[in-house]
DNA sequence: CAAGTCTAAGCGTGTAGACGCATAGACTGT
DNA sequence: ACAGTCTATGCGTCTACACGCTTAGACTTG
């Protein structure tokens, strides 16, 4: 199977498509996929295997949490194609709201863990006693597009 | 479902994907693209049919055959898809292949009637007292991005 | 109209995907 | 060790798709 068959197999599914929308924001914990998408668990966590096979996205343990980020584009045709999958995200309302809840979810400080924490114990702001997130961020693999103006 | 939905699921086959190709040529009869593929006719037609309802292929009568040629590109999301695919064919050997045997036929003067009867009779070439062949040539809707030199 | 060419669609089969439920595994902090 | 959180996976179900075989339609030419 040719690379270029993988890659749209792997994106022809909505969900699969939100994911990819999101990790182009930045690195990203399953669980926050999970509560942005408003999916169940096991679905998320099949249709992140399913990327990962078809070479869309990578992942990395830290602690008990899996972080997961868009594979860097080795191929022209890979850069090609995320490029062309930001600017068809960016026309498209659907996935732009989900952007607007991602960045609402991480301002609350995502993942859930953190915000229960933080604010069971009223801890105004600071680096609340729980557990600290290395969260990595934005990058650049998105085709140098940023999806949403940080 | 979203148009990129649509499409990308059109496109998450190996079999549409050389079609899509080969329709960046311009118009092309059922019957050669049949015989560029070496598949089954119910396959490729059933394939036509799928590319048809993700929007991506029209289809016009002419007398007993069917032409099918690349859905213009309305919106930008389209136009960009359709860019992106031509850039990822050219890069790839089969697709290249297909687009050489495409070439082939169309010069011995497919469809496949033709050439025969032009083979039977021995004619040299002049207009082959069979039927006449309206077929339209290249268009520009693949992105104006020509995948082989004409 | 009869033969020939091309296309669409019905039927059967096998495979892959999408989903939820439930459970097991991985890891942390007490 | 144990409770809590997050993640992966087995099981069952339902749907979609890919394919071949075959038949029926659409149209042309003799």
């Amino acid at each position: 199977m040719t690379e270029l068959e993988r890659s749209l197999k792997g994106l022809a599914d909505v969900t699969r498509l939100r994911i990819i929308n999101l990790l182009g924001w930045g690195e990203l914990c399953g669980c926050d996929i999970q509560r942005v998408l408003e999916a169940s668990q096991s679905n998320v966590s099949r249709h992140l295997t399913y990327l990962k096979h078809a070479g869309l996205v990578n992942d990395r343990r830290d602690g008990f949490r899996v972080f997961y980020r868009l594979a860097p584009a080795e191929s022209e045709t890979r850069k090609n194609l995320l490029q062309f999958l930001a600017a068809a995200f960016r026309r498209d309302e659907g996935f732009r709201g989900d952007l607007r809840r991602l960045k609402g979810a991480i301002k609350d400080g995502a993942c859930r863990t953190v915000t229960l924490k933080t604010r069971r114990r009223a801890v105004p702001a600071s680096r609340a006693g729980g557990q600290r997130i290395h969260r990595k961020g934005r990058d650049t693999s998105f085709g140098q597009l940023p999806v949403i103006a940080p």
